[in-house]
DNA sequence: GCAGATTTGCTGTATTGAACAACAATGCTG
DNA sequence: CAGCATTGTTGTTCAATACAGCAAATCTGC
């Protein structure tokens, strides 16, 4: 007969069947799931490289825009980020609320903001990007390696043109 | 001096500087924001190609696990998906009440449940597998092709390794 | 020039997803 | 047995997204 069990230094046979892994099934050959993942893996990492510029991606991506067009129209910003116009009222809000960005009349359209980094605006979004270069696309680089990431870049906007 | 303009086949200089392409600026090289559009895109036709199943990502990916590891605990279900136990809940009921998974008593353990699919539920399973094959993916290796996709998938898993 | 349609920014509402604390029942460990 | 951890659940909060509707402004066809 077997001595009896101890609780120290498991047996690999004991091991209970809790921790096999699980299988991903169907799943695993799904690429919308692969990619879910992975956005969600690399906007955690986002969010912790900003920590401390209380800055969500999607506030960076209108800081990035307008600093690259100043002038630019709400609407097509709006547009442009796929960002619904009514949503994008309370997120230029925050932005302007903080001093980051502006709306300005638009020549020529009186229905139309324009809209504008203010100085602040433009020095806070170097720093940001300064930042995420430095952590968050450098961590990305780590595990991807620069090629890779230019293949992927291109393979990703070539999934973007099925919408 | 000019001929006045018409509203008549406009001239290419013309052309006023509404629209002109939006630059994308800093986000041109930012792997999250390209990959979080990709992936709404995906998401978007998988959406398009489930219409008549009634079945969200979400809920695909939870009878996908079940099917692939019948039996397995609730708290196991969640954590593979990542998804919050409490947020789990709600989601199972939905599918519990339309009948395609089930909760039994886990053996050996009186906290937990063990979740299984109905046999309706496993039929319903391969019947949206294969619509989802032949029409979601099917337009995904048509912008992909099938070489890149496996190629992608393995970049994708890299990132994944971030979190 | 003018009437009708369209655009723009905005408000309000609803839905969804996800994070979190708390709880009761149960299981585990010393 | 006492304390601690796990499990499923409820309830709350917060962010993202969609949508209908509105007033002001603009544009278009006649």
């Amino acid at each position: 007969m077997a001595t009896p069990r101890r609780k120290s230094a498991p047996v690999a046979a004991e091991i209970p069947e809790e921790k096999q892994p699980v299988d991903l099934g169907l799943l695993d050959n799904l690429l919308g799931y692969r990619l879910r993942r992975a956005q969600l893996a690399v906007f955690q990492d986002f969010l912790v490289a900003m920590k401390g510029f209380e800055l969500r991606p999607a506030q960076f991506s209108v800081l990035a825009i307008i600093a690259a067009n100043p002038g630019l129209k709400q609407s097509r910003v709006s547009e442009a980020l796929g960002i619904n116009r009514a949503n994008f009222v309370a997120l230029l809000d925050e932005l302007e609320q903080r001093k980051l960005a502006r709306r300005a009349p638009a020549p020529g359209d009186r229905r139309s903001n324009a809209l504008y980094l203010t100085p602040k605006g433009e020095g806070f979004l170097k720093d940001a990007y300064r930042h995420l270069l430095a952590q968050h696309e450098k961590r990305v680089e780590a595990v991807l390696g620069s090629a890779d990431k230019q293949l992927l870049l291109g393979l990703l906007d070539k999934l973007t043109t099925l919408a």
